[in-house]
DNA sequence: CCCGTGATTTAT
DNA sequence: TAAATCACGGGG
């Protein structure tokens, strides 16, 4: 997932969210809006969107559209599995190892991701990548699916069934 | 419940 | 230029 000063640190998507173009009310990209900001959810699908919020916190997404097609995937939480030791004095509020990576701020802090990250290719780079789970699918029975989280703003699409996590997950956020 | 924090966006 | 917003996290 990232490696950081030569060290691996990993953890398993645990929950997610979709942003779905320029219908989506919620999404950066809502209307069309392409500024310097959102660019790389505008680009191809399997770069990195990381956008910078709230003055001080970082949240990282798959892009997972064609270009010109701004969806992407939010992700909220991971299971970490490698490299815990370095997450937990990146996050030196976190208590518990359940609150490493449960939040798409935190797990940008817990793997030290930020705006230089932006439009990594999240495919083939060498320091921040996305791969398939080793032995480790959640079936589709596991996965519970509701309303994204912050976004009652977007009037109807508020409601909309884009957030995607693992039943009984801890590391999930909320 | 409330607050920090400042880049980004949107309204003038 | 100025004001409002914000895909959040931490503390009480």
């Amino acid at each position: 997932m990232r490696i950081l000063g030569g060290q691996r640190l990993a953890g398993t998507i645990v929950e997610t969210e979709a942003y779905l173009g320029v219908q989506d009310r919620a999404a950066h990209t809502f209307n069309g809006r392409s500024t310097a900001r959102n660019t790389s959810m505008w680009g191809d699908g399997g770069h990195a969107y990381v956008y910078f919020t709230y003055g001080m916190h970082y949240c990282l997404n798959a892009v997972a559209g064609r270009p010109q097609e701004p969806i992407a995937v939010l992700l909220r939480a991971l299971e970490p599995t490698e490299g815990l030791d370095a997450m937990r004095a990146r996050r030196v509020t976190a208590r518990k190892d359940t609150d490493l990576c449960s939040g798409p701020a935190k797990l940008c802090q817990a793997l030290g991701v930020d705006r230089a990250l932006d439009g990594t290719d999240l495919v083939a780079s060498d320091d921040l990548f996305v791969e398939r789970c080793r032995g480790r699918a959640f079936p589709a029975w596991k996965i519970v699916i509701g309303p994204r989280v912050g976004v009652a703003y977007a009037r109807e699409w508020a409601e909309k069934p884009l957030r995607f996590h693992v039943a009984g997950n801890p590391h999930v956020s909320r």
